[in-house]
DNA sequence: ACCTGAACACCGTTCAAGT
DNA sequence: ACCTGAACACCGTTCAAGT
């Protein structure tokens, strides 16, 4: 008892070492089963004592998220804008691989935190700077939509919450049972078909950052296109 | 009550009823504000008494998706595969339009309905007998994510759950405050760029039936395109 | 055998009492 | 003035008691 006073006396309470803690908590046992009186109890703290720090549990998660925003690479000076904004969504998305349960986080607030429009801000800039009138640059970013935030809503994502423990787990989705594969045959069909790997992966384990990347690309070459042939949405 | 036994004896518990009521308060009221206890209370019934026809609250959420997605249109025969895949996801969309709840709730579960599985395995159907080949449906699929379900996570979604009354109301972003605008000058310039209606439209009411067929045509023209090409995953 | 009220183990947050 | 325990109004679900 003593020792934990003395213990939480040292390290004092912040709204720093309260966020640290509470994304190392999301991270290792997912946001649902992060709540403000096991938040406290971490801390070695009674729960009111976080609302000195955080205004109340949603503040709490919009500053969570916006220091996952800001783990995102600064952008690279000098690039072409295409590769650019590449490698600035490939920075993001790993960034939120390392904290599963942000993108999700992300969704379900509405999500306009000072961090995540300052990235956004930055990323319109590389499109303009690249040439892209205003008016296609605003349609490229609905297109991309959390795209740019380096993740999307895969179809059976078993990364995202869930619960589980932390990210290096990877639970592979088992493979099709066979009552399963009779009823959706066309499902089956293509889930054995991508060669991934090699020809020896059957039905289980997509390559995650393949598949992210065809889906990048085929956007990034698509807008490339419009923008050579002057596209404008007054084509309607 | 007297009277309240007497309708809830007229119109009898079952599985249809709580669901049909369930996804009205969805509608109504959004998916935050569903709970076991107060859908009971609209059916005039004690908590306990669902538990008979669900066996708790996450199968509850998978048959309401499930109805959802059993409002989605039939495949058109003998469509062009583009066209039909094209108007089979337009009216998915508009489905989950009519239930705002629908599409987070979808994320947040682990989305391997029966249902679902089935509006899966006919897009892919359609892919396929468009000419495309397995490996190229498969990285489709992926790069269609949640597209292929109607929605997609755009960025400052205002009409996802937030709770508030039905979609008719649409509420609107407010414009951007002057001191947003000057610390993301880039956000600001192509908030104003889109001639959606007319040039009038400043800053708020974006288009999002246009901005969704603006990123679907993307992704289905790129698609036709690789699929001329003959392309496979092999050029890794 | 069926139904259901009370209870359990949570939750975020308020508020008044204690120091 | 600061801190915090108890309380409030919820939640999903268990379980035993009542019919």
């Amino acid at each position: 008892m003593a020792e934990q006073a003395g213990t939480a006396r040292r390290t004092p309470l912040s709204r720093e070492r309260i966020l640290r803690t509470a994304i190392a908590l999301a991270d290792a046992a997912g946001i649902g089963s992060l709540s403000m009186r096991n938040l406290a109890q971490e801390l070695g703290v009674v729960p009111m004592a976080l609302y000195k720090h955080v205004a109340n549990k949603d503040e709490l998660l919009d500053a969570m998220i916006d220091m996952v925003v800001g783990e995102i690479d600064t952008p690279m000076p000098d690039t072409e804008w295409k590769q650019a904004i590449r490698g600035r969504i490939l920075s993001a998305r790993s960034a939120l691989q390392r904290h599963p349960w942000a993108a999700l986080a992300i969704e379900s607030r509405n999500m306009a935190t000072p961090a995540i429009l300052g990235y956004l801000d930055s990323v319109v800039a590389t499109l303009r700077s690249g040439g892209l009138s205003a008016d296609l640059a605003h349609h490229v970013m609905h297109a991309m939509g959390s795209r740019v935030l380096g993740f999307s809503q895969e179809l059976f994502d078993t990364t995202r919450d869930a619960g589980r423990s932390g990210p290096s787990t990877a639970p592979q989705p088992a493979a099709m049972p066979p009552e399963v594969a009779a009823r959706f045959p066309h499902l089956a069909e293509i889930a054995t078909a991508a060669s991934h790997d090699d020809a020896s992966v059957v039905g289980s384990g997509c390559d995650d950052q393949f598949e992210f990347e065809f889906a990048l690309d085929l956007l990034l070459d698509g807008i490339e296109r419009l923008q050579q042939q002057g596209w404008t949405s007054a084509h309607r």
